[in-house]
DNA sequence: AGGTACTGTGGGAGCGCTCCCACCGGTGAT
DNA sequence: ATCACCGGTGGGAGCGCTCCCACAGTACCT
């Protein structure tokens, strides 16, 4: 009877007109002291709070979306099927670090998996219409498109490994150089001579990174170059195992493997198991990531430790940066955009 | 020097109003076209359509947001550590069914980890600002008090495993009752005498309906009740291992387990292992859940699988209609708004 | 005294949609 | 011929904010 007939008015949500008649000021002023702008006197903003506080306002997402054209969210994306996500512990520290650097602010987190082809189409549907401010990129391969996608709708993005030396987003990355002569000085120096490596996926520029610093090691220290001794493999178990078996073909007598991943390194474990080697006695093993693998394996695995958890607080810094900005075109150069974290060796009995 | 002066005129993203007139048509029925609205005619829709491809328009979410008062997301509301929800199969099971339901549908899905109790205050802030449509409750005590507050503010909530059985929310569970019955049916058809229970929580519901089941089984089967087989366990493997350490104290002789979880049911193995009992010679040991620990423990256990993925997809299918209704206050019965699924046992050499 | 420069404030305009009412012309009943 | 009705359509009003311009008041110069 008495219905006003108005929409949506169930609960009778407070709005920022109420507030600032409860609070005898203007619309504009309640603006000011939500968004905490300082041209406020403490008065003024007393009696605004007080208001917000007896109606329980909270403001309304939408409006503020629709007004400011801005969302007040981000996403982390990861283009791969979630199984990979839910086994692997990298993007579960990525998450932790996210989540913590996103916890003292008023941005949203949300969790896109764009595996399959489907999920690619609904994710830029979802961009295009500009439902985040900012985009995270984890895991991207060398040639993804998402990138360009995301240059084209000139959303602010952070990608989590550059795609090469050339790259052209922000980005944040563990210096896999470094990590790796790490790795390989830690086995000269334990006195092995015959060093080898089993790469990453060529495609990945951090595997290729490895590589280099690999080789740098072992040429600072002396040894000569012996391509012979790098062989390739993809971040898997098989092709650890694949790998370490053609290495000891060719190499019966090394005496220490350097594997760009731990799941890499447990295959060649298994090889050389096979092949009656014993770790470490005959053979040294260091690995990558130090995973869960790596201190569950037998013998318990020398690793490469990136700090993950950091790199994802990192990213976010720098994506917040970003969006603050807000300049389309990636205007200013790259010089604080790009940055590297120090790895750490975690030295255990296979080494 | 010619700039109007425009915000956000940025990509100068198409609206409502330039499909309109590049189709020649009004704004109401773009509207129409665009949410499938059968009251336009073909020629019409054809034409639009044809806009909309032209033009690349992407409706603006925050303004259709604004102006329909809903927000076309829903969330998966987990009452835990993001820790929790990585380790156990049961949360990535149910996303992913809860995906799959999702994914011929607008809506979006919104992962929120409200585990501490920094955490259960943004999720507050973030229920009360209507940021969602909808909820999904995974995993919830007895005594929490989240189902109250979505009750307050009206927001449409699926549970999914009922508090108690005077739960008023729309909720999707798996017989537990049924699946505890048909562990021990199986081991007392395959000849064993003294079936022993380790519990789960006994705050939460489930674990309760798993002890009746198990009662029940028993009962039906001629047993008297023995109240001292059941041993309060917690879900956890510490937990597990204690209980089955009591319950060999006080029954030297039971030759049967049935376990509340598969994790119990670990712990429970290294007590019998500890005690010099064989599995399955001496005790029979079944678990609850038909997780990764069943299928790689040492004996294979065998175990009572629940319909996950299944859930998860009934428990959107419940709550869009919830959503879709709209209806402010449970008004309608919960007649077909709680269901229960048939659970299965898989059968191993734990047996 | 008049000017200039701030600080703090109010409120109009507008963000891009949805909702709904009004309207138009064709159809069938009277 | 008149009326009621219905499928199809256009467009006004309004969702709750932010942005920005205008303006009052005060302070500090010349």
């Amino acid at each position: 009877m008495a219905s006003h007939g108005a929409r949506g008015r169930s609960g009778g949500r407070p709005t920022l007109e109420e507030v600032a008649a409860r609070a005898g000021v203007g619309r504009g002023t309640v603006s000011r002291v939500i968004n905490g702008s300082p041209r406020v006197s403490d008065a003024t903003r007393a009696a605004v709070e007080a208001a917000v506080a007896e109606l329980g306002y909270v403001p309304n997402t939408a409006a503020r979306a629709l007004a400011a054209n801005r969302t007040d969210a981000i996403a982390l994306v990861v283009p791969e099927p979630e199984t990979r996500f839910f086994s692997e512990p990298y993007f579960s520290d990525m998450l932790k670090g996210v989540g913590a650097a996103l916890s003292d602010t008023e941005m949203q987190l949300l969790l896109i998996f764009a595996g399959g082809d489907r999920e690619r189409r609904r994710l830029a549907q979802y961009l295009a219409a500009h439902r985040v401010d900012g985009v995270l990129l984890v895991s991207v391969h060398a040639d993804d498109p998402l990138p360009d996608l995301l240059a084209q709708l000139e959303i602010p993005a952070v990608i989590s490994g550059p795609r090469s030396s050339a790259e052209t987003l922000p980005s944040v990355d563990s210096d896999n150089y470094g990590g790796a002569r790490q790795a390989v000085e830690h086995l000269l120096s334990r006195g092995r001579r015959r060093v080898a490596h089993i790469t990453g996926r060529l495609d990945v520029y951090g595997a290729q990174r490895r590589i280099d610093g690999y080789r740098a090691a072992l040429s600072d220290a002396g040894h000569g170059a012996d391509e012979t001794l790098i062989e390739p493999g993809d971040f898997t178990e098989e092709g650890g195992r694949r790998a370490m078996a053609a290495l000891l073909e060719r190499h019966p007598y090394l005496d220490a493997v350097f594997a760009a991943s731990d799941v890499t390194a447990a295959g060649a474990r298994q090889a050389l198991r096979e092949a009656g080697r014993r770790i470490p006695d005959d053979v040294a093993l260091v690995g990558y990531d130090d995973s869960a693998i790596a201190r569950h394996m037998d013998p318990p695995l020398t690793s490469v430790r990136q700090p993950i958890e950091e790199m994802g607080r990192r990213m976010i810094d720098l994506l917040l940066t970003e969006v603050a900005d807000r300049r389309p075109l990636a205007s200013r150069g790259l010089e604080r955009r790009q940055m590297v974290l120090a790895t750490e060796l975690v030295s255990r009995s296979s080494s």
